[in-house]
DNA sequence: CCGCGGGCCTGAGAGC
DNA sequence: TGCTCTCAGGCCCGCG
């Protein structure tokens, strides 16, 4: 599922159930995720507090009593369902992604809370991982990351000076995630657009020769902040898998401007362009000729 | 350093 | 209806 308004939308749905509780039991039902479980990973949870719940990018982290940190990512298909206790389930009650499938429930916790957090994932793409709280910071899925977009730290400043004399695309600067953390196919396409930015053109346009921002990286920078705001109110995108952690879908695709709209009509006020789909970095960009230079 | 292609998995949708 | 093919929001590696 994921991008940032995603896993943010996840992480506050997880919160009430996960943070001052204690981690009653764990059954990893398939420890074969791209990442494997690491060793002794029931073991290591059982006990432990969860004294925080946080995002960065479109990694979770938990901060354990233990000293560790779990640390979730939901891949391309995970999601988190959280469940009152544990009465017993009928097939379908929950709308699941793949309706009464449980096949891919791999992971479950039971929380001093009295509830169940059921980690789903038919690709098993996503991950979770222990890491020592100390080492965190340093730690490689960590340390190379970009700025919280929605922080005070991503500015125009900052990103022209990350595009400064880059010779890559705006698409793939935006989807790097050194470069700002926790965008994705769809916001980048949807951010491009709002700020009338051609996907296709050099990410150093956003920086002079000084390396100063130049307008486009004022208005980039405040479309990404606007989309990312819009689709967080909006609890995210569910187009296959996404949900919250309730069982509800995301409201956000609804409000999309390009993606998944090939051929239909540009939304820019006066724009008669039609949204065209082009691969690039072997993705789908959604963009507007007409409007986006 | 860079972009590209492929791999990891399963499922949905399109086309025949 | 059923088969095959393509594609999917992420990330990582190796190649040229």
């Amino acid at each position: 599922m994921p991008e940032l308004p995603e896993v943010e939308t996840v992480r506050r749905g997880l919160a009430p159930a996960m943070e001052g509780h204690r981690f009653v039991r764990v059954t990893a039902h398939r420890p074969d995720l791209r990442v494997p479980l690491p060793p002794r990973f029931a073991a290591r949870l059982e006990g432990s507090r969860v004294l925080a719940l946080r995002r960065r990018g479109k990694y979770l982290l938990a901060e354990l009593s233990s000293g560790e940190t779990l640390v979730m990512h939901l891949g391309m298909s995970g999601s988190f369902r959280v469940t009152r206790g544990r009465r017993k389930r009928t097939l379908g009650e929950f709308h699941h992604p793949r309706s009464e499938d449980r096949a891919h429930d791999h992971v479950v916790f039971l929380m001093s809370s009295g509830e169940a957090i059921t980690f789903n994932d038919p690709r098993r793409f996503g991950s979770m991982r222990l890491i020592p709280r100390a080492e965190l910071a340093e730690h490689p899925l960590m340390r190379g990351l970009g700025p919280e977009p929605l922080d005070d730290g991503f500015n125009a400043e900052a990103l022209a000076q990350a595009c400064a004399r880059k010779k890559t695309s705006l698409k793939a600067a935006l989807s790097d995630q050194r470069i700002v953390a926790g965008l994705g196919n769809i916001y980048v396409c949807e951010a491009l657009w709002r700020a009338h930015l051609s996907p296709m053109r050099s990410a150093s346009i956003l920086a002079s020769r000084s390396g100063a921002p130049t307008p486009r990286a004022h208005a980039l920078v405040a479309a990404i902040k606007e989309v990312l705001r819009d689709a967080i109110k909006a609890g995210g995108s569910s187009l296959r898998d996404h949900r919250r952690t309730d069982g509800e879908l995301g409201d956000f695709q609804h409000a999309f401007c390009v993606y998944d709209r090939e051929g239909e009509p540009c939304l820019t006020p006066g724009c008669k362009g039609s949204i065209r789909r082009k691969a690039q970095g072997g993705r789908s960009t959604y963009y507007c000729p007409a409007c986006q230079h």
